[in-house]
RNA sequence: GCCGCGUUGGUCAAGGGGUUAAGACGCAUCCCUUUCACGGAUGAAUCACGGGUUCGAUUCCCGUACGCGGUACCA
């Protein structure tokens, strides 16, 4: 009984863990059987380090589903003390883009998300760009060749083209290079072997694509999924090399991932399609034994409509797509990233890591060692996510008023310099951020909130005091003044009790005296209590604002 | 068209044969505060639809619809 239950488990879990005392506890007292059958598997797989790996394509910025799946790579290394590698898929030359690879550093940098080996951080299994590593792919190519699992095929793209405006029919409308179209295309299997073996000497352009079977069902065991089947014969000989020599990302993946001994292999669900070739390779070539385990990660999706986010959105709807601001070398145009707009990096990864998982507790603020201790895969959803940049806020807000405020005030006093106030007393910055963070969801309104404490309200909003305004109240503000620079110590509270002090004496309520206060001091309605202002302007300031609103009324 | 994945409030979501179907964001109202926030309270879902299975389905099974992804010498 209790084998059947664990098993399966043990194949997910066990072999990557050194934490064997997790798994006893789902045993039966009576599952000895299976609790040697979990220690053997243990003690066989014990030294085999649990290794997974973010590959990008180096083509632009880093967008949320990037850095999502990055981020559920790394925590799921962290928590099993594996290692997380950061592979760059760079075999497509045409889409190579200036600055991409370093951007992608950089902002993995930003998130705290570090690699353990990458081309920047080095490792064993270096190169770790798949431009770097061209030679190698070839041979694993050539092999399947022989072995009668792929071939070569002679077409030129136009040629493809063709073929596709050929058989095209309304109800096929992309007819694919597969099994049912082969032997009528110019290829080692419809050719002759002199025939092949005169163009390959010739060095006519070729490609090397997969012999998909004609009828197999191969089925993956996903660990989000479960178990998802697909039929071989459904399904193109897609290309695994290509004429310029370089590897399709179907042949570098199950090469790289073999060569790199990833463990566990997460990407987004769009990957979902091409699995049975990947699995197909992996036995041909490594055996599926050896096969990392997969998760294809739920995708996120445009707030408004439906489909897959892209930067456009982020454009249109007018909220950031990219972690960080990222200019395209060719067109110098600037798309927007989460840091730039004022987000916490700890936000940002929380926000993340929320889109498609959660601990089922109902807590929703996590720090980065958090995660990593909670953090699992099987608990991540199927459905994709609508990306909400009101919750997005939210979480930065979250973190704003919990965090330190030294953790971000370097940013906070460049955001002031950035806009004309440059701050040197630091320990006055401390006061005012935070008197204000509460009212801070973006890094920026602290500038917005704090900078009537740095220079003079340029405007005030008369209209909130006149209507009840008289001598009286003004007599009120000239006295006070005066009892200002006689107290002799200077905070909220004793500004407070001289003002109510001074208010009973006078006979005017005090809460009707404390709205012109805020707009002498702010110039509008908003900001901490006026006191705690008060306090934090110092003496000087205070009384020369009171003095000039006087003059205006 | 074909293949695959998905579908619990506007959004993120928990739950998973018997529940008043959690919680969060946002929204609305109220309390607190003679500012703006923070904080607190309250309100809003026939669990896509149709069939089964069952004493009982939001939960299991099968369809349908809808959405998404893929269908490239892109990743």
């Amino acid at each position: 009984m209790g084998i059947r239950y664990v098993i399966p488990y043990t194949l997910y879990l066990t072999p990557y863990t050194l934490h064997p005392t997790l798994y006893t506890l789902h045993l039966t007292p009576s599952a000895y059987s299976t609790s040697i059958l979990i220690t053997v598997i243990s003690l066989q797989t014990m030294h085999q380090k649990l290794r997974v790996r973010f590959a990008p394509s180096p083509t632009g910025g880093l967008h949320l589903g990037g850095v999502r799946t990055v981020l559920f790579n790394y925590l799921f290394a962290k928590k099993n003390g594996g290692d997380f590698v950061v592979r760059i898929e760079d075999t497509d030359q045409t889409r190579f883009v200036k600055g991409a690879e370093e951007y992608i550093f950089k902002t993995l940098s930003w998130c705290g998300l570090e690699p353990d080996e990458s081309p920047i951080h080095g490792g064993p299994y270096a190169p770790y760009r798949q431009s770097e590593r061209k030679s190698i792919y070839r041979e694993y190519a050539e092999q399947l060749v022989k072995a009668d699992k792929a071939y070569y095929a002679f077409e030129l793209p136009e040629e493809l083209e063709t073929m596709r405006d050929m058989y095209k029919t309304p109800e096929n409308p992309s007819p694919q290079y597969d099994h049912r179209i082969r032997m009528n295309m110019r290829n080692s299997l419809s050719m002759t072997l002199e025939e092949t073996e005169r163009l390959l000497e010739d060095k006519v352009p070729h490609v090397i694509r997969i012999k998909m079977p004609e009828s197999e069902t191969v089925t993956l065991h996903d660990m989000i999924r479960g178990d998802v089947n697909f039929n071989t014969g459904t399904i193109d000989d897609k290309v695994l090399l290509k004429a310029d020599g370089m590897p399709t990302y179907h042949l570098a993946v199950v090469v790289d991932d073999y060569l790199m001994k990833i463990s566990h292999a997460f990407r987004g669900e769009e990957w979902l399609p091409s699995v049975p070739v990947h699995i197909l390779l992996w036995r041909y070539l490594f055996g599926e034994d050896n096969m990392p385990q997969w998760a294809h990660l739920p995708l996120i999706l445009k707030p408004d409509g439906n489909g897959k986010l892209s930067k456009r959105d982020g454009d249109r709807l007018g909220f950031p797509v990219f972690a960080m601001d990222w200019t395209d070398p060719k067109t110098g145009e600037t798309t927007s990233g989460f840091r730039e707009k004022g987000f916490l990096p700890e936000a940002f990864i929380n926000m993340l890591a929320m889109m498609g998982w959660n601990d089922g507790s109902g807590q929703e603020i996590f720090s980065k060692d958090e995660l990593i201790e909670k953090f699992s895969i099987e608990r991540v959803h199927k459905a994709g996510a609508k990306f909400d940049y009101e919750k997005a806020k939210w979480f930065n807000h979250e973190w704003i008023k919990a965090e330190e405020i030294t953790r971000y005030q370097e940013e906070v006093k460049n955001i002031f310099r950035k806009r004309g106030i440059e701050i040197n007393d630091t320990n006055k910055l401390s006061k005012v951020m935070q008197s204000v963070k509460d009212r801070c969801t973006l890094l920026p309104d602290f500038y917005d909130q704090g900078k009537f404490f740095f220079e003079s309200p340029g405007q005030w909003d008369l209209d909130a005091v006149k209507p009840k305004w008289n001598a009286d109240k003004a007599a009120f503000f000239v006295e006070f003044s005066e009892k200002l620079k006689l107290l002799s110590e200077w905070s909220a509270p004793s500004i407070e009790g001289s003002f109510k002090e001074l208010a009973a004496a006078k006979n005017i309520k005090a809460g009707e005296l404390q709205l012109p206060l805020r707009i002498m001091l702010v110039g509008e309605k908003k900001g901490p209590p006026v006191f705690e202002i008060a306090a934090i302007l110092g003496l000087d300031e205070t009384v020369q604002r009171i003095s000039l609103l006087l003059e205006k009324i």
